[in-house]
RNA sequence: GGGGGAAUGUCCCGAGCGGCAAAGGGGGCGGACUGUAAAUCCGCUGGCUUAGCCUUCGCAGGUUCGAGUCCUGCUUCCCCCA
Protein backbone atom coordinates (compact mmCIF):
# COMPACT_ATOMS: atom_id res chain seq x y z
CA UNK A 1 0.00 0.00 0.00
CA UNK A 2 1.38 3.38 -0.04
CA UNK A 3 3.12 3.72 2.97
CA UNK A 4 5.03 6.56 1.88
CA UNK A 5 1.81 8.50 1.09
CA UNK A 6 2.33 11.67 2.74
CA UNK A 7 -1.31 12.63 3.83
CA UNK A 8 -2.17 16.95 4.13
CA UNK A 9 -4.68 16.69 6.05
CA UNK A 10 -5.15 16.33 9.63
CA UNK A 11 -7.12 13.12 9.98
CA UNK A 12 -5.08 10.96 7.44
CA UNK A 13 -1.66 12.82 8.91
CA UNK A 14 -2.80 11.55 13.00
CA UNK A 15 -3.89 7.78 11.12
CA UNK A 16 -1.40 7.51 9.55
CA UNK A 17 1.23 8.11 12.22
CA UNK A 18 -0.20 6.17 15.04
CA UNK A 19 -0.57 3.30 12.96
CA UNK A 20 -4.76 3.29 12.70
CA UNK A 21 -4.63 2.50 8.77
CA UNK A 22 -4.57 -0.93 7.12
CA UNK A 23 -6.20 -0.36 3.89
CA UNK A 24 -7.66 2.90 1.83
CA UNK A 25 -9.42 2.70 -1.25
CA UNK A 26 -7.83 6.13 -1.83
CA UNK A 27 -5.35 7.83 0.52
CA UNK A 28 -5.27 11.08 -1.83
CA UNK A 29 -8.85 11.49 -2.65
CA UNK A 30 -10.12 10.82 1.72
CA UNK A 31 -7.03 13.17 1.96
CA UNK A 32 -8.28 15.73 0.10
CA UNK A 33 -12.01 15.58 1.22
CA UNK A 34 -10.65 15.59 4.99
CA UNK A 35 -8.64 18.82 3.74
CA UNK A 36 -11.36 20.57 2.38
CA UNK A 37 -13.30 19.76 5.94
CA UNK A 38 -15.98 18.02 4.63
CA UNK A 39 -15.51 15.00 5.86
CA UNK A 40 -18.23 12.83 7.16
CA UNK A 41 -17.91 9.32 7.68
CA UNK A 42 -19.49 6.25 9.54
CA UNK A 43 -18.35 2.92 11.35
CA UNK A 44 -21.26 0.06 11.59
CA UNK A 45 -21.25 -1.70 15.06
CA UNK A 46 -23.17 -5.01 15.09
CA UNK A 47 -25.76 -4.95 18.34
CA UNK A 48 -24.57 -8.66 19.44
CA UNK A 49 -24.01 -7.86 22.25
CA UNK A 50 -25.20 -5.49 25.23
CA UNK A 51 -21.88 -3.97 25.03
CA UNK A 52 -19.22 -3.01 23.06
CA UNK A 53 -15.62 -4.07 24.18
CA UNK A 54 -11.96 -3.85 23.73
CA UNK A 55 -12.44 -4.93 19.70
CA UNK A 56 -14.87 -2.28 18.73
CA UNK A 57 -11.70 0.78 20.56
CA UNK A 58 -9.75 0.47 17.81
CA UNK A 59 -12.84 2.05 15.56
CA UNK A 60 -14.54 4.25 17.99
CA UNK A 61 -11.00 5.93 18.17
CA UNK A 62 -11.44 6.94 14.68
CA UNK A 63 -14.67 8.21 15.17
CA UNK A 64 -13.05 10.55 17.74
CA UNK A 65 -10.25 11.62 15.60
CA UNK A 66 -12.36 12.56 12.83
CA UNK A 67 -14.11 14.76 14.59
CA UNK A 68 -10.79 15.95 16.41
CA UNK A 69 -9.46 16.84 13.15
CA UNK A 70 -12.88 18.42 11.74
CA UNK A 71 -14.56 15.75 10.17
CA UNK A 72 -18.34 14.56 11.13
CA UNK A 73 -18.41 11.26 12.71
CA UNK A 74 -21.70 8.95 12.30
CA UNK A 75 -21.89 5.94 14.41
CA UNK A 76 -24.00 3.08 12.82
CA UNK A 77 -26.17 0.95 14.78
CA UNK A 78 -26.82 -2.39 13.26
CA UNK A 79 -30.18 -2.80 14.22
CA UNK A 80 -30.80 -3.84 10.77
CA UNK A 81 -28.29 -6.19 10.06
CA UNK A 82 -27.34 -7.57 12.86
CA UNK A 83 -31.10 -9.55 12.62
CA UNK A 84 -29.04 -10.71 9.60
CA UNK A 85 -25.83 -11.99 11.00
CA UNK A 86 -22.42 -10.84 9.54
CA UNK A 87 -20.21 -14.05 8.16
CA UNK A 88 -16.96 -12.17 8.01
CA UNK A 89 -14.33 -13.61 9.78
CA UNK A 90 -16.47 -16.52 11.13
CA UNK A 91 -16.52 -19.60 9.87
CA UNK A 92 -19.69 -20.72 11.12
CA UNK A 93 -23.20 -19.37 11.57
CA UNK A 94 -23.85 -17.12 13.97
CA UNK A 95 -26.85 -17.95 15.96
CA UNK A 96 -29.46 -14.76 15.03
CA UNK A 97 -30.90 -12.98 18.17
CA UNK A 98 -34.34 -12.01 18.58
CA UNK A 99 -35.37 -8.55 18.42
CA UNK A 100 -36.19 -7.69 21.74
CA UNK A 101 -32.13 -9.01 22.13
CA UNK A 102 -30.82 -6.57 19.68
CA UNK A 103 -33.01 -3.56 21.17
CA UNK A 104 -31.69 -4.25 24.32
CA UNK A 105 -28.10 -3.90 23.03
CA UNK A 106 -28.60 -0.97 21.19
CA UNK A 107 -29.48 0.54 24.67
CA UNK A 108 -26.28 -0.94 26.15
CA UNK A 109 -23.98 -0.16 23.59
CA UNK A 110 -25.21 3.54 22.71
CA UNK A 111 -24.07 4.40 26.32
CA UNK A 112 -20.02 3.99 25.07
CA UNK A 113 -20.60 6.29 22.02
CA UNK A 114 -21.47 9.81 24.02
CA UNK A 115 -18.02 8.95 25.82
CA UNK A 116 -16.35 9.62 23.05
CA UNK A 117 -17.88 11.56 20.79
CA UNK A 118 -19.88 14.90 20.62
CA UNK A 119 -23.55 14.74 19.31
CA UNK A 120 -25.52 17.40 18.32
CA UNK A 121 -26.76 19.85 15.53
CA UNK A 122 -23.25 21.06 14.48
CA UNK A 123 -20.88 20.70 11.08
CA UNK A 124 -18.42 18.57 13.39
CA UNK A 125 -21.03 16.82 15.70
CA UNK A 126 -21.90 13.49 15.89
CA UNK A 127 -25.23 11.61 15.11
CA UNK A 128 -26.29 8.08 15.82
CA UNK A 129 -28.10 6.47 13.37
CA UNK A 130 -29.50 2.81 13.07
CA UNK A 131 -29.62 1.20 9.98
CA UNK A 132 -33.35 -1.16 10.87
CA UNK A 133 -34.53 3.16 10.53
CA UNK A 134 -34.27 1.99 6.62
CA UNK A 135 -33.80 -1.68 6.22
CA UNK A 136 -36.83 -2.98 7.92
CA UNK A 137 -38.97 -1.25 5.49
CA UNK A 138 -37.53 -2.32 2.81
CA UNK A 139 -40.05 -4.32 0.04
CA UNK A 140 -38.04 -7.43 -1.12
CA UNK A 141 -38.94 -6.66 -4.80
CA UNK A 142 -38.26 -3.06 -4.85
CA UNK A 143 -34.99 -3.86 -3.53
CA UNK A 144 -34.13 -6.27 -5.76
CA UNK A 145 -35.11 -4.27 -8.49
CA UNK A 146 -33.29 -0.89 -7.52
CA UNK A 147 -30.17 -2.03 -6.18
CA UNK A 148 -30.28 -6.17 -6.22
CA UNK A 149 -29.48 -6.00 -10.07
CA UNK A 150 -26.31 -3.88 -9.39
CA UNK A 151 -24.60 -7.16 -7.59
CA UNK A 152 -22.64 -9.60 -9.10
CA UNK A 153 -23.41 -12.96 -7.69
CA UNK A 154 -19.70 -13.94 -10.10
CA UNK A 155 -18.09 -10.85 -7.77
CA UNK A 156 -19.94 -11.95 -4.31
CA UNK A 157 -18.55 -15.67 -5.11
CA UNK A 158 -15.04 -14.09 -5.10
CA UNK A 159 -15.22 -12.07 -1.47
CA UNK A 160 -12.59 -13.55 1.41
CA UNK A 161 -15.80 -13.77 3.46
CA UNK A 162 -17.75 -16.17 1.07
CA UNK A 163 -14.49 -17.70 -0.60
CA UNK A 164 -13.61 -18.79 3.07
CA UNK A 165 -16.57 -20.91 4.00
CA UNK A 166 -17.09 -22.11 0.48
CA UNK A 167 -13.35 -23.40 0.63
CA UNK A 168 -14.48 -25.21 3.78
CA UNK A 169 -17.31 -26.52 2.29
CA UNK A 170 -18.82 -25.03 5.41
CA UNK A 171 -22.62 -23.76 5.13
CA UNK A 172 -23.06 -19.91 3.82
CA UNK A 173 -26.87 -19.39 4.24
CA UNK A 174 -28.79 -17.20 1.91
CA UNK A 175 -29.66 -14.80 4.74
CA UNK A 176 -25.50 -14.68 5.25
CA UNK A 177 -24.85 -14.31 1.85
CA UNK A 178 -27.31 -10.85 1.77
CA UNK A 179 -25.91 -9.13 4.87
CA UNK A 180 -23.06 -7.77 2.36
CA UNK A 181 -25.74 -6.40 0.40
CA UNK A 182 -27.00 -4.60 3.09
CA UNK A 183 -24.37 -3.42 4.63
CA UNK A 184 -23.38 -2.15 1.22
CA UNK A 185 -26.87 -0.45 0.51
CA UNK A 186 -26.73 0.95 4.34
CA UNK A 187 -23.25 3.09 2.31
CA UNK A 188 -25.86 4.71 -0.41
CA UNK A 189 -28.55 5.28 1.90
CA UNK A 190 -25.99 7.35 4.23
CA UNK A 191 -24.94 9.34 1.56
CA UNK A 192 -28.26 10.10 0.35
CA UNK A 193 -29.18 11.31 4.13
CA UNK A 194 -25.98 12.83 5.88
CA UNK A 195 -23.73 13.00 2.86
CA UNK A 196 -21.41 10.29 3.98
CA UNK A 197 -18.34 9.80 1.11
CA UNK A 198 -16.19 7.34 4.09
CA UNK A 199 -17.20 4.07 5.63
CA UNK A 200 -14.20 3.19 7.86
CA UNK A 201 -14.07 -0.44 9.69
CA UNK A 202 -11.91 -3.30 10.97
CA UNK A 203 -9.88 -5.19 8.30
CA UNK A 204 -12.43 -8.00 7.59
CA UNK A 205 -14.69 -5.50 6.63
CA UNK A 206 -12.48 -4.34 3.31
CA UNK A 207 -15.05 -6.71 0.89
CA UNK A 208 -17.78 -5.54 2.23
CA UNK A 209 -17.06 -1.91 2.11
CA UNK A 210 -15.48 -2.10 -1.26
CA UNK A 211 -19.15 -3.50 -2.70
CA UNK A 212 -20.68 -0.31 -1.00
CA UNK A 213 -18.06 2.22 -2.94
CA UNK A 214 -18.70 0.12 -6.29
CA UNK A 215 -22.97 0.15 -5.44
CA UNK A 216 -22.19 4.00 -4.99
CA UNK A 217 -20.85 4.02 -8.44
CA UNK A 218 -23.62 2.44 -9.68
CA UNK A 219 -26.41 4.11 -8.04
CA UNK A 220 -24.90 7.79 -8.50
CA UNK A 221 -23.73 8.91 -5.56
CA UNK A 222 -20.36 10.30 -6.52
CA UNK A 223 -17.34 8.72 -5.46
CA UNK A 224 -17.04 7.12 -2.29
CA UNK A 225 -13.97 6.09 -0.02
CA UNK A 226 -12.83 3.13 2.51
CA UNK A 227 -10.80 3.25 4.78
CA UNK A 228 -9.70 -0.09 7.12
CA UNK A 229 -7.63 -0.02 10.23
CA UNK A 230 -5.33 -3.90 11.53
CA UNK A 231 -6.88 -6.63 12.87
CA UNK A 232 -5.79 -6.07 16.41
CA UNK A 233 -3.73 -8.95 17.84
CA UNK A 234 -0.79 -8.92 21.33
CA UNK A 235 2.31 -9.04 20.45
CA UNK A 236 2.80 -12.85 21.08
CA UNK A 237 -0.44 -13.02 18.95
CA UNK A 238 -3.73 -13.67 20.42
CA UNK A 239 -6.89 -11.78 19.90
CA UNK A 240 -7.10 -8.46 21.77
CA UNK A 241 -9.88 -8.21 24.28
CA UNK A 242 -10.23 -11.70 25.50
CA UNK A 243 -9.63 -12.79 28.91
CA UNK A 244 -10.45 -15.52 31.22
CA UNK A 245 -13.68 -14.38 32.20
CA UNK A 246 -14.91 -13.47 29.02
CA UNK A 247 -14.35 -9.98 26.87
CA UNK A 248 -13.10 -6.83 27.49
CA UNK A 249 -16.20 -4.71 27.72
CA UNK A 250 -16.42 -1.11 27.64
CA UNK A 251 -19.66 -0.75 30.32
CA UNK A 252 -18.64 -0.76 33.48
CA UNK A 253 -21.91 -2.74 34.69
CA UNK A 254 -20.17 -5.57 32.67
CA UNK A 255 -16.47 -4.61 34.02
CA UNK A 256 -15.39 -2.76 36.85
CA UNK A 257 -13.51 0.30 35.68
CA UNK A 258 -10.77 -1.52 38.07
CA UNK A 259 -10.17 -4.53 35.84
CA UNK A 260 -10.41 -2.31 32.81
CA UNK A 261 -7.55 -0.55 34.36
CA UNK A 262 -5.55 -3.85 35.35
CA UNK A 263 -6.03 -4.88 32.01
CA UNK A 264 -4.16 -1.97 30.18
CA UNK A 265 -1.76 -1.90 33.26
CA UNK A 266 -1.21 -5.91 32.28
CA UNK A 267 -0.18 -4.91 28.66
CA UNK A 268 2.84 -7.02 26.94
CA UNK A 269 5.72 -4.69 27.19
CA UNK A 270 6.06 -5.03 23.06
CA UNK A 271 2.99 -3.62 22.51
CA UNK A 272 2.86 -0.39 24.96
CA UNK A 273 4.11 1.96 22.32
CA UNK A 274 1.37 0.43 19.84
CA UNK A 275 -1.65 0.48 22.40
CA UNK A 276 -0.30 4.26 23.38
CA UNK A 277 -0.92 5.33 19.88
CA UNK A 278 -3.78 3.74 19.30
CA UNK A 279 -5.80 3.83 22.51
CA UNK A 280 -4.50 7.37 24.09
CA UNK A 281 -4.20 10.78 22.55
CA UNK A 282 -1.41 11.21 24.48
CA UNK A 283 1.54 13.05 21.84
CA UNK A 284 3.80 11.37 19.96
CA UNK A 285 7.01 12.15 20.93
CA UNK A 286 5.51 11.60 24.75
CA UNK A 287 4.79 8.34 23.39
CA UNK A 288 8.12 7.78 21.73
CA UNK A 289 10.12 8.82 24.80
CA UNK A 290 7.58 6.12 27.29
CA UNK A 291 7.57 3.12 24.62
CA UNK A 292 12.23 3.63 24.88
CA UNK A 293 12.24 2.69 28.77
CA UNK A 294 13.81 -0.05 28.97
CA UNK A 295 13.65 -2.60 31.70
CA UNK A 296 11.25 -2.03 35.23
CA UNK A 297 10.90 1.28 33.47
CA UNK A 298 8.51 0.33 31.16
CA UNK A 299 6.01 0.06 34.17
CA UNK A 300 5.56 3.50 34.41
CA UNK A 301 4.40 3.91 30.57
CA UNK A 302 1.95 0.85 31.63
CA UNK A 303 0.69 3.19 34.45
CA UNK A 304 0.31 6.03 31.71
CA UNK A 305 -1.07 3.73 29.33
CA UNK A 306 -4.02 2.32 31.75
CA UNK A 307 -4.58 5.90 33.45
CA UNK A 308 -5.22 7.71 29.90
CA UNK A 309 -6.88 4.88 28.23
CA UNK A 310 -9.48 4.02 31.61
CA UNK A 311 -9.87 7.91 31.67
CA UNK A 312 -11.31 8.59 28.28
CA UNK A 313 -13.66 5.59 28.86
CA UNK A 314 -14.78 6.35 32.59
CA UNK A 315 -13.54 9.56 33.28
CA UNK A 316 -10.49 10.81 34.71
CA UNK A 317 -11.45 10.94 38.43
CA UNK A 318 -12.52 6.82 37.70
CA UNK A 319 -8.93 6.31 36.51
CA UNK A 320 -7.46 7.78 39.04
CA UNK A 321 -9.26 5.98 41.43
CA UNK A 322 -8.37 2.75 39.71
CA UNK A 323 -4.98 3.80 39.40
CA UNK A 324 -4.78 4.58 43.62
CA UNK A 325 -6.29 1.34 44.40
CA UNK A 326 -3.80 -0.54 42.39
CA UNK A 327 -0.80 1.41 43.84
CA UNK A 328 -2.39 0.32 47.21
CA UNK A 329 -2.90 -3.18 46.72
CA UNK A 330 0.33 -3.93 44.56
CA UNK A 331 2.84 -1.74 45.14
CA UNK A 332 1.75 -0.70 49.18
CA UNK A 333 0.22 -4.29 49.87
CA UNK A 334 -2.40 -2.21 51.58
CA UNK A 335 -5.85 -3.25 51.65
CA UNK A 336 -8.32 -0.81 49.48
CA UNK A 337 -11.86 -0.71 49.92
CA UNK A 338 -12.05 0.65 45.91
CA UNK A 339 -11.29 -3.20 44.87
CA UNK A 340 -14.24 -4.44 43.39
CA UNK A 341 -17.23 -5.54 45.89
CA UNK A 342 -19.44 -8.41 46.35
CA UNK A 343 -22.38 -7.80 49.24
CA UNK A 344 -23.62 -10.70 51.03
CA UNK A 345 -26.31 -10.31 53.47
CA UNK A 346 -25.75 -10.55 57.23
CA UNK A 347 -27.86 -13.28 57.93
CA UNK A 348 -25.98 -15.18 55.20
CA UNK A 349 -22.47 -14.19 56.45
CA UNK A 350 -23.21 -15.14 60.00
CA UNK A 351 -24.93 -18.63 58.94
CA UNK A 352 -21.10 -19.59 57.90
CA UNK A 353 -20.34 -19.21 54.37
CA UNK A 354 -17.59 -22.06 53.22
CA UNK A 355 -14.42 -20.82 51.59
CA UNK A 356 -15.26 -22.55 48.11
CA UNK A 357 -18.71 -21.06 47.86
CA UNK A 358 -17.42 -17.34 48.77
CA UNK A 359 -14.91 -18.15 46.10
CA UNK A 360 -17.63 -18.72 43.62
CA UNK A 361 -19.92 -16.48 44.76
CA UNK A 362 -16.71 -13.64 44.01
CA UNK A 363 -16.65 -14.85 40.85
CA UNK A 364 -13.17 -15.73 40.98
CA UNK A 365 -13.79 -19.37 40.16
CA UNK A 366 -16.56 -20.86 38.29
CA UNK A 367 -17.56 -23.80 40.39
CA UNK A 368 -16.48 -25.32 43.93
CA UNK A 369 -14.78 -27.71 42.01
CA UNK A 370 -12.40 -25.02 40.54
CA UNK A 371 -11.78 -23.53 43.85
CA UNK A 372 -11.17 -27.42 45.10
CA UNK A 373 -8.22 -27.25 42.54
CA UNK A 374 -7.19 -23.83 42.52
CA UNK A 375 -6.28 -24.34 46.26
CA UNK A 376 -4.46 -27.62 45.84
CA UNK A 377 -2.19 -25.40 43.45
CA UNK A 378 -1.36 -22.69 46.00
CA UNK A 379 -3.87 -20.23 44.10
CA UNK A 380 -6.69 -19.52 46.27
CA UNK A 381 -6.10 -16.56 49.13
CA UNK A 382 -7.93 -14.64 52.24
CA UNK A 383 -6.31 -11.65 53.32
CA UNK A 384 -3.38 -12.56 51.61
CA UNK A 385 -2.74 -15.56 53.33
CA UNK A 386 -2.79 -18.71 50.90
CA UNK A 387 -5.61 -21.18 51.68
CA UNK A 388 -4.78 -24.23 52.77
CA UNK A 389 -8.59 -25.95 54.07
CA UNK A 390 -11.31 -26.21 51.49
CA UNK A 391 -13.50 -26.92 54.46
CA UNK A 392 -12.75 -23.94 56.17
CA UNK A 393 -15.70 -21.49 56.82
CA UNK A 394 -15.93 -17.73 56.79
CA UNK A 395 -16.72 -15.99 60.44
CA UNK A 396 -16.67 -12.87 61.60
CA UNK A 397 -13.08 -12.88 62.80
CA UNK A 398 -12.09 -13.04 59.00
CA UNK A 399 -13.41 -9.55 59.22
CA UNK A 400 -10.40 -6.78 58.37
CA UNK A 401 -10.40 -3.76 60.57
CA UNK A 402 -12.92 -2.51 56.79
CA UNK A 403 -15.35 -5.30 57.45
CA UNK A 404 -14.90 -6.82 54.40
CA UNK A 405 -12.65 -10.50 53.60
CA UNK A 406 -10.18 -9.81 50.62
CA UNK A 407 -10.36 -13.07 48.35
CA UNK A 408 -7.94 -13.33 45.80
CA UNK A 409 -7.02 -15.85 43.04
CA UNK A 410 -3.69 -15.41 41.84
CA UNK A 411 -1.01 -12.33 42.53
CA UNK A 412 -4.11 -10.21 40.44
CA UNK A 413 -7.33 -10.81 41.21
CA UNK A 414 -9.21 -9.53 44.46
CA UNK A 415 -12.69 -8.95 45.22
CA UNK A 416 -14.04 -7.53 48.73
CA UNK A 417 -16.97 -9.80 50.02
CA UNK A 418 -18.79 -7.72 52.52
CA UNK A 419 -21.51 -8.49 54.44
CA UNK A 420 -24.12 -5.93 55.16
C1' G B 1 -33.11 -41.56 -6.26
C1' G B 2 -28.58 -45.04 -5.12
C1' G B 3 -23.76 -45.85 -2.52
C1' G B 4 -20.00 -44.28 1.09
C1' G B 5 -18.23 -41.20 5.17
C1' A B 6 -18.78 -37.79 9.45
C1' A B 7 -20.86 -35.68 14.25
C1' U B 8 -16.49 -36.72 20.90
C1' G B 9 -15.39 -33.31 27.02
C1' U B 10 -20.95 -26.66 25.63
C1' C B 11 -13.54 -22.58 24.00
C1' C B 12 -11.24 -24.97 19.65
C1' C B 13 -8.64 -29.08 17.13
C1' G B 14 -8.65 -34.16 17.87
C1' A B 15 -7.50 -39.94 19.42
C1' G B 16 -10.64 -43.47 21.17
C1' C B 17 -10.03 -53.12 20.30
C1' G B 18 -17.33 -53.27 24.78
C1' G B 19 -14.92 -51.68 31.24
C1' C B 20 -14.06 -44.42 30.01
C1' A B 21 -14.68 -38.93 33.42
C1' A B 22 -12.60 -40.68 27.97
C1' A B 23 -5.25 -40.10 24.86
C1' G B 24 -2.79 -35.80 22.77
C1' G B 25 -2.52 -30.68 21.33
C1' G B 26 -3.99 -25.44 21.24
C1' G B 27 -6.21 -21.91 24.34
C1' G B 28 -7.17 -20.67 29.43
C1' C B 29 -6.20 -20.65 34.82
C1' G B 30 -2.74 -21.37 38.90
C1' G B 31 2.49 -22.07 40.84
C1' A B 32 7.97 -21.01 40.29
C1' C B 33 11.24 -17.21 38.11
C1' U B 34 10.42 -11.76 37.22
C1' G B 35 8.91 -5.95 36.70
C1' U B 36 1.34 -6.76 38.02
C1' A B 37 5.70 -7.99 31.20
C1' A B 38 7.53 -11.72 27.74
C1' A B 39 10.09 -16.36 27.40
C1' U B 40 10.86 -20.89 30.19
C1' C B 41 9.63 -24.88 33.64
C1' C B 42 5.73 -27.32 36.77
C1' G B 43 0.49 -28.28 38.02
C1' C B 44 -4.73 -27.94 36.75
C1' U B 45 -8.43 -27.59 32.87
C1' G B 46 -17.10 -32.08 33.78
C1' G B 47 -20.53 -31.03 38.43
C1' C B 48 -21.54 -31.93 43.70
C1' U B 49 -22.91 -31.90 50.33
C1' U B 50 -15.67 -35.30 47.12
C1' A B 51 -12.59 -42.11 50.65
C1' G B 52 -18.36 -41.33 47.59
C1' C B 53 -22.24 -39.71 44.30
C1' C B 54 -24.19 -37.48 39.72
C1' U B 55 -24.09 -35.97 34.49
C1' U B 56 -21.28 -36.17 29.61
C1' C B 57 -19.36 -38.47 23.23
C1' G B 58 -25.69 -35.41 17.31
C1' C B 59 -31.12 -37.36 18.85
C1' A B 60 -34.35 -41.65 20.25
C1' G B 61 -34.66 -46.67 21.18
C1' G B 62 -32.29 -51.74 21.54
C1' U B 63 -28.46 -55.81 22.62
C1' U B 64 -25.20 -56.50 27.06
C1' C B 65 -23.44 -57.52 33.90
C1' G B 66 -21.45 -53.19 31.35
C1' A B 67 -22.10 -48.89 25.24
C1' G B 68 -18.46 -43.04 22.98
C1' U B 69 -17.47 -47.99 21.02
C1' C B 70 -22.30 -53.09 18.61
C1' C B 71 -27.69 -52.99 16.33
C1' U B 72 -32.25 -50.09 14.56
C1' G B 73 -34.56 -45.56 13.40
C1' C B 74 -34.08 -40.19 13.02
C1' U B 75 -31.49 -35.26 12.34
C1' U B 76 -27.52 -32.43 10.20
C1' C B 77 -23.13 -32.12 7.13
C1' C B 78 -19.64 -34.02 3.39
C1' C B 79 -18.13 -37.19 -0.86
C1' C B 80 -19.22 -40.38 -5.11
C1' C B 81 -22.80 -42.38 -8.78
C1' A B 82 -27.62 -41.22 -11.39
Amino acid sequence: MSTDFQPKSDFLAVLKERGYIHQCSDFAGVDDKAKSGDLIAYIGFDATASSLHIGSLLQIMMLRWLQKTGGKPIPLMGGGTTQVGDPSGRDESRKLLTLDQIDANKNGIRQVFTKFLTFGDGKTDAVMTDNAEWLTALNYIHFLRDVGRHFSVNRMLSMDSVKMRLDREQELSFIEFNYMCLQSYDFVELNKRYGITLQMGGSDQWGNIVMGIDLGRRMGTGQLYGLTSPLLTTASGAKMGKTASGAVWLNPDMLPVYDYWQYWRNTEDADVGRFLRLFTELPMDEIRRLENLGGAEINEAKKILANEATAMLHGRASADEAAETARKTFEEGVLSTALPTIEVTRSEFDAGIGVLTAFVKAGLVASTGEARRQIKGGGLRMNDAAVSDERATLSAADLTGEGVVKLSMGKKKHVLLKPV
